[in-house]
DNA sequence: TTGTCATTTGCGCAATTATGCAAATGTAAA
DNA sequence: TTTACATTTGCATAATTGCGCAAATGACAA
């Protein structure tokens, strides 16, 4: 029962749960300056708490040169597939930021992949820029 | 987004999940005492983890003379539909020895109340009994 | 009222978890 | 090899959470 409510409680941290839903929204999976730059977090809580998604089977991580490419699991777990039905059904609205930031963020990738390391002058730029469109 | 994680936090720990999903199954409810023999918790346990699982809208009490009943809310939420799925999940087996003690204490109910005490005889030897049967 | 039983709660301690810093590791390009 | 950048990790500390005890509350019956 141990590894259920370890899944729980892994989801039940807010930087966690942006995290793995961050992923799952990508679809391509994202490596860890970009999931930086979209949360808005240090290197070490990205990195943490992917390794604890990554011990629960949550998410899987590959290395692709100098970055690590994390994606979330699709599970075929029933348990695992209520939760990530769950977490699908908290309304949009709570990560709209988020949301804004992952689709900026990948859309600096160059074929497909990530070229600009955390808090490049291009991010910068791209998030300033909508930001005054925004306001 | 706050409400979401409590709630995840909540169920991931152990003991709040076996008196959630106790009171789920039981379908009519449990005062605090039949949980206390059925889960083997204390008083401040069952009670203090009730208020909590009250608080967030997963279970709700009401008195009945000396006993305190509670029963799992059945929520239209779709965030708490599919938690409820995701536990209803986790293999059986994992609580077996629950779902047997449940049982047995709903069994001493009369008129479809409770009627002893925590740890009362009726309870303890119908417990020895079943385990000298299974042994 | 007094006593008894069921349940709740305040308080302090123990255990767990999160976080920041600094150092270490891994990879590729100069 | 040296350098730069991406990521990870050990360690110490702060914050949170769980738990037991003892006392308090609530309800009923003697």
């Amino acid at each position: 029962m141990r590894k259920y409510t370890e899944i729980l409680k892994a989801i039940s941290d807010e930087k966690r749960l942006r995290i793995l839903r961050t992923l799952i929204k990508s679809k391509t999976g994202m490596c860890v300056c970009e999931l930086m730059d979209t949360l808005g977090e240090q290197p070490y809580n990205i990195s943490r708490n992917l390794k604890i998604l990554q011990f629960l089977g949550l998410v899987e991580g590959r290395r692709e040169g100098k970055w690590v490419v994390y994606s979330a699991v699709q599970s075929r777990d029933e348990f695992l597939k209520y939760v990530i039905k769950a977490i699908d059904s908290i309304p949009n609205e709570f990560f709209r930021e988020d949301d804004l930031r992952m689709k900026l963020r990948l859309n600096l990738r160059q074929a497909g992949r990530c070229v600009y390391g955390v808090n490049s002058r291009a991010w910068n730029e791209a998030v300033k820029k909508i930001y005054k469109q925004i306001l």
